[in-house]
DNA sequence: CTGAAAGCGCTTACAG
DNA sequence: CTGAAAGCGCTTACAG
């Protein structure tokens, strides 16, 4: 069907009249050659008129690159929350690749600690380096890539393991949350945490949200924080928690909005009025936080910025270039809708 | 750094005894040629404890196919929309290409309009086929490569232009959501449109709408019509008309969850209770349709099906095998939430 | 400043 | 059932 005798640099050569080794240093415009100008023009001439376009698999075979990047996501349990970030998320890498015309080639993967989950990319030569979305602790391939010399990105970070990141500062975030509630009078603040604490996000959220605390002379009290566990139902079941504690909290910080959504209803069907009988800050702003009744006041996390740092940082590893900040923290955002409160007008009054 | 001599087919043909033509039989599981069991373990024995991976490069230039397909995502005004489904879309599509051991190469576009927005990856062949979403009809190169011959398939469609597509069934979801609201009772049920009328999408909707009405012997009256815009503001315009009419309708079908959640605003806004003084259905079922106070009553796109059915149609196109059905329409579902009022218990009285 | 030639690592007629 | 060899379309020392 479409066989139409394809064009090849030899064609283009012949139409300027050079040397396909020329065609190939100005279409390449590579470094440390001067081309006169004259034939610099007649060599894009010919191109252009031919409608050239380098073969890339002959271009990477010659040249042990492929001008491609991997994107691995993994599916994760915080699936629900990735998934309203992904497009963001894409944006940014596909844009950062795009301006160094570079390919991005997507890996869903089940399960990242399965043998051959995405590593097959990299014998196969199809990629010159990786970001993976969701690293996990208990997988082998990631640190065998990263021993070669693979150049790796993660979006999210494994503690320890010296691999170059990009991740949200969640210790500033959770503390941009908390610190909000505490400026307008809170003393008794809630914990629900978005994940079992094995969770570095979830450690990390916390952390941020003791931080605050104690920067405003508060005492943390281990009987406020309970657990959440990425969706709405633990939740319900943390906030149902948190009131039966005596006295209750004023304000509840929950480290996730999906968490955060569960909690509002709990307190719902107790029926306290938020913010009115208690304020509510999330962390995330998933698309849905503006559309909950009341409206929650929320962390906002850089998507686009995620994927670009990512998208940046890789591509600086693979040209080799000296990536001097390999562990990059993006700052959040403090969203101020309704459960907070302090759209209310006055701000609590201090019980003290 | 990973520099580490490259395992090659000839290393494979060297310790198995055999030649790389043998190898290359093995692996790639020729048809038509019948190498003896014995030949075969002793290559797949080789290529294992070598942990050899063929070189992508190399193959696809010997054998002029990539392995590879392209996943076009153009930035439409149904952004919102296209977002929230997009984790579904890639994930059916990626099992797709999985299964037969191809790659998804994304490319995030601007403007399809664009001269070589993405027909480069075409031209270096870096892909065997694309499938395309958000398909404009002032994208000419679209159908520059449909006469090549090269597999293109749509993720939507594109009217006239015998492109295969995958798409929903937007006439018949349409249907399905009138019809639950005409079966509740209701006779008086305005629409508002998910956007202008030029859009595919939106006359399919519309005609849902009006076949249902018909069906059940409705007259069809322009004046419950209104457009929406994709986005919440539109549908608060759009429903504040509505609610000008005399009689005003006791029920609306907005054709898109975004929009319904703006018109869900302006009727509260007048103090009308939903769905006690007006019913309300939409359609697309974005994740926080079930959040909205009170849930919307909606029309579930089928994500991931779109996609793997999308990849699935591609692959055969690639391989060349007969595809029978190239325009698949995928068949949607009711989600009854409470918006629509059949779970306040009594069904509207019929008022003639 | 430019070119001839080797080589990247596969696949695939063709021959036996 | 298996192998020798050409060829896919580039890049890149090397030479001039």
């Amino acid at each position: 069907m479409h066989a139409q005798r394809r064009v090849t640099s030899k064609d283009v050569a012949e139409r300027a009249g050079v040397s396909r080794t020329t065609v190939s240093f100005v279409l390449n415009n590579v470094p440390g050659v001067r081309i006169s100008e004259g034939t610099r023009q007649k060599v894009l001439h010919a191109a252009r008129e031919l409608n050239y376009y380098p073969n890339a698999a002959a271009r990477s075979l010659a040249s042990r690159k492929t001008r491609r990047i991997g994107l691995v996501l993994c599916q994760s349990p915080e699936r629900i929350f990735v998934d309203a970030f992904l497009p963001g998320v894409l944006r940014g890498i596909g844009d950062m690749a795009q301006a160094q015309e570079f390919g991005v080639l997507l890996q869903s993967v089940e399960n990242v600690a399965q043998p051959d989950a995405y590593t097959h990319l990299v014998g196969e030569k199809q990629i010159d380096g990786i970001i993976l979305s969701g690293p996990r602790s208990d997988d082998g391939q990631l640190l065998a890539l990263r021993k070669e010399g693979f150049p790796v990105v993660l979006l999210g970070q494994l503690e320890g393991s010296g691999v170059p990141f990009v991740d949200v500062d969640s210790v500033g975030g959770a503390r941009l949350a908390v610190e909000h509630l505490i400026e307008h009078g809170h003393e008794r603040i809630g914990l629900i945490t978005n994940a079992p604490p094995q969770y570095t996000a979830s450690a990390q959220r916390e952390r941020g949200y003791r931080q605050a605390l104690e920067e405003h002379g508060l005492t943390y009290d281990r009987g406020l924080v309970c657990c959440g566990d990425f969706n709405e139902e633990s939740g319900w079941r943390a906030m149902s928690e948190l009131l039966e504690v005596v006295p209750p909290p004023t304000a509840v910080f929950a480290a996730s909005d999906l968490v955060a959504f569960g909690a509002m209803e709990a307190a719902k069907a107790r029926g306290l009025k938020i913010p009115h009988d208690l304020a509510l800050v999330g962390f995330d702003d998933v698309p849905l936080a503006r559309y909950v009744d009341p409206p929650l006041t929320t962390i906002r996390l850089p998507a686009y910025e995620l994927g670009a740092g990512a998208g940046r940082m890789l591509l600086g590893l693979i040209k080799g270039e000296e990536v001097k900040d390999t562990q990059l923290f993006l700052e959040t955002e403090l969203v101020v809708r309704d459960s907070c409160g302090i759209h209310e007008g006055a701000t609590l009054e201090r019980s003290v």
